[in-house]
DNA sequence: ACCTAAAATGGAACCGGTTCCAATAATATT
DNA sequence: AATATTATTGGAACCGGTTCCATTTTAGGT
């Protein structure tokens, strides 16, 4: 691997003169520039990103902790997070909270510390797993985070979230608003944060239009299919009629859908179905799936460069309002 | 930040011992090693990644080349591979070949050098979206890579990849065992090597038993939810008559019976549809979804490894067979 | 032609680790 | 007690860039 001072002997010239024609700053003769370059041409030089991350202290690197990123809408999250550091050359690198927090406690603490070590310029910290406490210790060491889909007051700037009370409460409204009084839920994750709000804010739009939902018609469950599948099934088979369903997030929408189909049953027509994410399945399944969409994207592209100025004095145009909106498809039926 | 100076400073040993109780090589007294530790801890230390790397040469990441990776299989596949490698505190990094690949046709190679650039200890290519002349070239020159979905006979103990025409061939198979004769396809994306053959193993299996598949009951679909709907809407209007469809992947699967339920037909009464891929939800589907599983998770691994054993000198256990399984649920009606 | 301001240049010093070796201390051997 | 081993130690040199400054060239002004 051919070295700055390969190259400058190639050339004839002092390693300063390489250093800038490398960085383009600083003045350099033409005659000089030209050498140079076919001396790096020559060579196949490219600059070792370790001894400038050395001198720099800089990595280009940025860390992403915590959620899962294996469900479709963070993956979706994800990918507008990357696409949006391919501009400025920055990577990405990951430290899974969840894997090890389950067997460990402090492993997510230590993962974590991972990221530092490894020398990441900033960090993403995506969800809430980690206590408000712990985060505002680490930002007060350690400034260059963020928080994604977490909101700790005393560092609001840095955080970017979505209203899910609202968002949920649209849901809610939605069924009300299609003549609908006997209704059903299966929640979702109601350990983080924003299973809670979606499910407070669904019931708080119940509760102002005087509806109230018996006990028996809220099932508990966590996002997935198969707790989406079984919270149907379970509903069903308990006594109270319902004529509607509102589901914690798609997966398990569709699942219950697929469920109360399996058990003879039609949607709309005898329950109806409201889903929360609008993942790109929704719009093909049977029937299109009606539910509210979140502007993820948005809000990923607004974590990212917050922290890019952050990490790198830059002054990149940010966000911190995402509305949620209703896509209404043909999953509920109008019974009014 | 605290230098290795600082602890020896603090410590009142030379640099040399502190080193030594950091890399565990080389002997150190005891009363040297408690003092080191207590110096570490009091500064907070921790030892620069990028002065290490700029010795060391080894930057401790490895890259990801090639495929989309934000479906859902693929972000499975990716997850092995992460989990893999943090138990030896490797980190990955992508540079997504198909982002840019569109664009221009130099690009995908460009981005793949940016890897290199970065200094990436190894490089797994997934996918053939680089000409195999290509690729033998840049193992030429940087032969830490392993290729994921991909197979070049020169370098074949590097290559990865599971006999989809195998896989194809069992769904075909299964669809005559179950009595079927005509049968309809929605097929993955041709362009790639891996929906093709699974094509073709598919059309092999058709073949083999004499049952032969025409024109109209093909459609080119490309692994979307949106061509698989559209496809069997396509399906279900031309004249010829069909018992069973075989989809290229579940994505596709999973619209298709959406699409034949929403035209008011039964799966798998009416028609029998088999997929591709065993994603998550198959399993709460109405109805839930033959399918074909393939064992993504190992694959990646010994990729993984093999990449490991490459750049570090392991010896990690590879495996190179992954077998297809089918697994049999209930949207494949017998009729035999 | 002469003097001054501006452009261009070379390279020492530094970033924070690892490696290696000569020097010293500790332990064993006779 | 003297000598031979072995254990421990400190620090110079190096990895490959960037920064900065003293010095040399070139261009501009009169």
């Amino acid at each position: 691997m051919a070295t700055i001072r390969d190259v400058a002997r190639l050339a004839g010239v002092g390693i300063g003169t390489v250093s800038r024609v490398l960085s383009g700053k600083g003045s350099v003769s033409s005659k000089a520039l030209l050498k140079v370059n076919q001396a790096m041409e020559a060579l196949n030089y490219t600059p070792s990103s370790a001894a400038r991350s050395l001198v720099s202290k800089k990595m280009n690197t940025i860390g992403i902790w915590g959620t899962e990123t294996s469900g479709e809408i963070n993956r979706r999250t994800l990918r507008e997070m990357e696409s949006e550091l391919k501009d400025f050359e920055i990577h990405l690198i990951f430290a899974d909270g969840n894997l090890n927090s389950s067997k460990n406690p402090n492993a997510s603490r230590q993962s974590f510390d991972k990221l530092i070590n490894k020398g990441c310029d900033g960090i993403i910290i995506w969800g809430s797993d980690l206590p408000a406490l712990e985060i505002l210790q680490i930002e007060n060491e350690f400034p260059n985070i963020t928080l994604l889909n977490n909101k700790i007051e005393l560092i609001d700037d840095k955080c970017f979230y979505f209203d899910h009370y609202q968002a949920g409460y649209l849901c809610g409204q939605h069924l009300i608003d299609k003549g609908h009084s006997n209704i059903a839920c299966i929640t979702g994750w109601l350990v983080t944060d924003d299973g809670n709000q979606r499910h407070q804010g669904f019931l708080s739009a119940l509760n102002d239009n005087n509806v109230n939902i018996p006990k028996e018609l809220l099932f508990e469950g966590d996002y997935t299919y198969r707790k989406g599948y079984e919270g149907a099934l379970s509903l069903l088979k308990q006594g109270q009629p319902f004529t509607a369903l509102f589901c914690g997030n798609d997966q398990s929408a569709m699942s219950a859908i697929a469920a109360i189909t399996n058990e003879g049953l039609q949607v709309p027509n005898d329950i109806s179905v409201i889903g929360y994410d609008d993942m790109n399945i929704a719009s093909y399944t049977s029937p299109p799936l009606t539910t509210v969409r979140i502007p993820f994207n948005r809000m990923a592209i607004s974590a990212t460069r917050r922290l890019l100025n952050l990490c790198y004095n830059l002054e990149l145009s940010i966000d911190y309002d995402f509305p949620a909106q209703l896509i209404e498809r043909r999953s509920v039926k109008n019974i009014g």
